[in-house]
DNA sequence: AAGAAAATAT
DNA sequence: TATATTTTCT
């Protein structure tokens, strides 16, 4: 009675219809260079005092803690967050993006597109693109054990 | 805008 | 110390 997965898994699914209320400006954007003051995106950086915030993930266990002070507002445009903490769901969708991409489109500008991920810029996408290309690269050679004795430690 | 490397924080 | 993430430079 399973349902039809041709070539995707739930996860990724769930992923990708997962909230997609990004307004994508694909090409130039410049006629708007100081937007008035609207909330377009929540990002992930809800103090959770004593209620039950909409956290639309409910899959694998995983909990994006962001951020401890509140800068008042949700300032997912041009602010200096903490630090992107790159959750093992987040690297799912990042893989999940890249590989539906296809190495033609796999640049951080497209991935980050297709990941809908709010409050992700294109700066953290192509850093962790580069971290993510040199781990392929590293298991490209080999894939297991290794060269069997370690020179270092 | 993308990629790589260096710098920094955790 | 090693690793992750950011920032800078190309």
């Amino acid at each position: 009675m399973p349902i039809t997965q041709t070539l995707i898994t739930p996860d990724l699914a769930l992923a990708f219809d997962i909230r997609t209320p990004n307004n994508n400006n694909t090409t130039s954007n410049s006629p708007t260079p100081q937007p008035p003051n609207s909330l377009p995106t929540l990002s992930q950086s809800v103090p959770p005092p004593s209620s039950a915030p909409s956290q639309p993930f409910s899959s694998d266990l995983d909990s994006a803690e962001l951020g401890s002070g509140a800068p008042g507002d949700e300032p997912a445009r041009t602010l200096k967050r903490p630090r992107l903490v790159w959750t093992p769901q987040l690297h799912k969708r990042f893989v999940d993006a890249v590989a539906h991409l296809g190495i033609k489109n796999a640049v951080p500008k497209t991935i980050m597109q297709l990941m809908s991920v709010d409050g992700l810029t294109r700066e953290n996408v192509g850093s962790h693109l580069q971290k993510y290309r040199l781990y392929l690269k590293r298991m490209q050679g080999l894939s297991s054990g290794g060269g069997g004795v370690r020179l270092r430690h």
